[in-house]
DNA sequence: AATGAATGAGAATTCATTCAT
DNA sequence: GATGAATGAATTCTCATTCAT
């Protein structure tokens, strides 16, 4: 009985051992230049084990995205569900997307190193699970924006999606600016309150769309 | 003398052959996927011809990434230099940078890579020539947003260094979605306008910094 | 007592089902390319205990071999046992040769794969087996010769031996290039009736060797 | 000058090299279980460099099999142009066509390897190349064999080209064994001449096609 | 006896870099 | 200076075999 049970457990634990590892690596290098031996080391496991859960390295990575983007829309419904005007959820959504992003710097390279690197993946069951979670998160904010179309709180002449594709789009490149904060600073020609950075420029977006009629958190109380 | 000219003018032809070959290979194949063998087939030149030039791969991307911000740094200053209120130079500003990424996916990520990279080539005078176009980057843009607040058409509360750095890593997470639509368009729910995405995204941040006093291109005419 | 038998009887039990799924496997796939997690597989077993039943691949693929090879005794020694001029049965021995053989490829490949590979798995009780399995098909074919040559219905001034050898040899490359018809066609400038092949070739063997004395099947009832 | 030349000699040699060490590898391997680290290390060069000269293992395999075929066509050619009548001509290409195999026991190996091992080439000029030899050997016996059915030298129902191939098919099976004689002769009953194996193999054939008008070599002096 | 998770030695192939000419 | 042939380490992925339970 405790032999079955003690053997799910461990296969879990060393499944989670290996998203671990392969996080850091993929972090680490990115996921072009990350490669399986890295992982193995990582793990301190052998590749033939990497390989026996997990049946290619982009289905590792896809996996360990997936596994990120679970917390996150779990995050966000929750987030929303806590009511007020659309363009009020619309704030507190960015800033729990910023904030988890924030939390996790790593996480959030993961989130994103698609965006700039060449790797294409593509036709498996975790590919579908990862398209619904990037489905998720837009839906999540959509309803947002949706629902402050209707009660006034925003005001836009954009197709809901490409609003929020807009949102999500520079909040990433800000992120992404905060996220590599140091580099950027060795650049720029004075300093900068990096801190302030990300829920300023929240409040940049959400001034330009905010509607009038909008009267702050307690619009629908 | 004139046989050393000549040596000379030779040496910086190759040097711009192999450059002008290494772009349209980077930009076609991506830093990654892109061999010397390519680029010296493209160059019509022997391998070997490009390590006498350029001592490394990377040594090279770098010098083909700085050419391009050299030529970024002179677009925007024609483009600032054309005059009209602060916002509207801003327009102008932001607007060539898009044009200038745009279309040019690699060389978009030419100059965004260090920014999830751990790339970090430095060390080589060829990264500091890199740093200090950055540099001018964000000066020719904090010219402008500077003249804004002054002539009124530009209303902010934020340090100027603040907002460009908020517009800069904004635009540049945009420009990072439209680089990538493919991608992007593969994990979305729906369809979305991707040609139309930056424009209205540049309107958009205006719209945050715009101050009741501008009356558009003819301002200060 | 009892209880020993039983194991008995469920070890012997346990390694034919082995033997029946790496037959299938083998057939299959070819001995190259099949996996011993594919003969767990289709034997529902774990590949540990393949490993507990045969001590290597080769050797399970020796004792399917084998087994195969028991078939083909039986059935040779059945054939010739119907009786008729030696002629006539040196006729239903061939046929029945290249019959067992047909529609299988690896059971084919099975048996002649020691002429052209260096796949000596010497050493092993199961190779010496193996041997002998090999003479009893020779005498079989043999005796048949043997007694064609008293009847009259075979004529040739070779040894026994020589001629079976040939007759053996011969069918063998024909079977080869059958059973290879796929790559064979691709290969040849014009359609070929793959299905004619081997029957056409034993007529035209057994013409070579044929006595005028001959009178068919009927000739010893 | 000289230079270009020795540089042609020189690259010519190294391909000669590696085909000739591919010859060695593969006919004591056999095609699958060969590998490119082997033939490396009989050639005495890199991994890389077999790259160089040959696009994949599959292509080496090719042209390894072409310049053996090359040379047998050549053969065989020679071997029809001398005249006589059409089963006199087939008698002399089947016995080239053994020769040719009989003093190359290797690239016998090599040129049937095919037909037993799994492995499948395609799609390539090199492919097309030795489809081309193949279909010149089997066009260089059909003309014989066309050439006996009229002079009526050959009697035979069967369409050329099938009898073709079954005398070809018999013939390798013949000089496999012929090849493996010392591993034969352990399995067999008693004592062998396979030295004269195939030419008495050749004349069972040949008795079996051989029409009552033939005279002999002479016939079309 | 039976399991199946773990291993690690390869397999084919690629490519930045070097170096003799 | 220019060449391009040669290198060899690195990459992803496979699979026969072992061994603790």
């Amino acid at each position: 009985m405790g032999v079955a049970e003690r053997r799910q457990r461990e296969k879990h634990q060393r499944r989670c051992r290996i998203l671990d590892a392969a996080e850091r690596v993929f972090l680490k290098q990115g996921l072009g230049a990350a490669t399986m031996d890295q992982v193995a080391r990582e793990a301190e496991l052998s590749k033939g084990t990497l390989y026996l859960y997990f049946k290619s390295k982009d289905e590792l990575w896809l996996q360990v995205a997936n596994r990120a983007l679970e917390e996150l829309v779990t995050l966000l419904k929750r987030s929303a569900a806590a009511g007020g005007s659309g363009l009020w959820r619309l704030e507190r959504l960015l800033i729990a997307y910023a904030e988890f992003m924030r939390g996790h710097r790593e996480r959030f390279r993961m989130a994103t190193s698609w965006l700039l690197d060449d790797y294409t993946v593509s036709g498996s069951p975790a590919f579908e699970r990862y398209r619904e979670l990037i489905g998720a998160v837009f839906a999540t904010v959509s309803q947002a924006v949706d629902l402050g179309k209707q009660d006034g709180s925003i005001r836009t002449a954009l197709p809901t999606l490409e609003l929020v594709v807009q949102l999500w789009g520079g909040l990433l490149g800000v992120l992404m600016v905060e996220s590599s904060s140091a580099e950027v600073a060795r650049r720029l020609p004075g300093p900068v309150d990096f801190a302030a950075l990300v829920p300023a420029y929240v409040q940049l977006l959400l001034g330009g769309v905010a509607g009038l009629a909008d009267a702050g958190p307690a619009a629908d109380a």
